[in-house]
DNA sequence: ATATTATAGACTCTTAATATCTATAATTCA
DNA sequence: TGAATTATAGATATTAAGAGTCTATAATAT
């Protein structure tokens, strides 16, 4: 069991995009350089943030992505059910009723976890990550302090 | 990002066996009908449950599996742990240092809902379950009260 | 008009999960 | 001892999902 390395894409996106600010859009191309990933892979993963309506895009020349408005109430939780759908971890074809403890147990382990995802929002999280990207491409020697 | 259907596998087996209890040994046979599952599929999930070492398995006539004695203590994680690894839910590759927020994040949230699977043992649950298992298949209309 | 950028669909490639088959080892029982 | 029973292990096949590419189309700015 893992997340998907687009939703890991989209987590990097989003983050970097905070810490940039919604002032000017930036071209996947860009963005797709920054985290060494091929273009039209991360597009499709931006399109589903603009569809979940946290990023806005525009066609055309000095087009790109930009963070929309509500952008600092967006949490994780919000971006990794934008990519990953919001189905639970578990999904058994039977239903035994309350007996069950598998499924009971189960789901609130995930909603523990999604407790927590939810209550860390871009906006707190921009504040702490500003020096994160600073550099061109994302490598691993630039952030270690 | 789903859990797979062998640990799915393993969390029935395993509360089955604890409503059983370990007085008598049951063959992959038996329980793979229970699940509807293959034997030879099951049979592999069990041993990595032997090798774990919550469960104890005899060869030849009369044998089969059964807990052992620390059955009682066993908790989901354990038994989840057993067929999925340890592994984190979330890897990256590069190391940010301490400014790196997203890894942080998505690391608690696994965390917590750790604590809750590990807080929840097979002694516990077997208490509560014992109604659960009483047919021959499980099927999706003997559970529901 | 032309260049630029996002969107969408079809398609391929890769990997992991799922499942099967067969052979072998351990044990019981007659 | 020998046959039946049961677990273990390895090789292999099948399926499904994720990851990534390619190409065509739509929208926008200059
Ligand atoms: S015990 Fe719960 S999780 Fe298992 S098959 Fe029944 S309803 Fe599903
Ligand atoms: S920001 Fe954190 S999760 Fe992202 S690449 Fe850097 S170390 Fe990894």
């Amino acid at each position: 069991m893992k997340y998907s390395k687009a939703t890991d894409y989209a987590l990097h996106t989003m983050l970097f995009l905070s810490v940039v600010g919604p002032d000017k859009p930036l071209g996947v191309q860009l963005l797709a350089d920054k985290f060494q990933v091929s273009p039209t892979y991360l597009s499709k993963i931006l399109t589903k943030l603009v569809k979940a309506g946290m990023v806005e895009s525009a066609s055309g020349a000095n087009g790109g992505y930009r963070l929309k408005r509500n952008w600092e109430s967006v949490s994780f939780l919000d971006i990794i059910h934008a990519i990953e759908g919001t189905a639970s971890l578990f999904d058994c074809s039977l239903d035994h009723g309350p007996e069950c403890q598998v499924q009971q147990i189960v789901l609130e382990a995930e909603a523990k976890m999604e407790t927590h995802l939810r209550s860390q929002t871009l906006g707190e999280l921009a504040k702490r990550s500003s020096l994160l990207f600073k550099g061109g491409q994302m490598s691993s020697d630039e952030g270690t302090v």
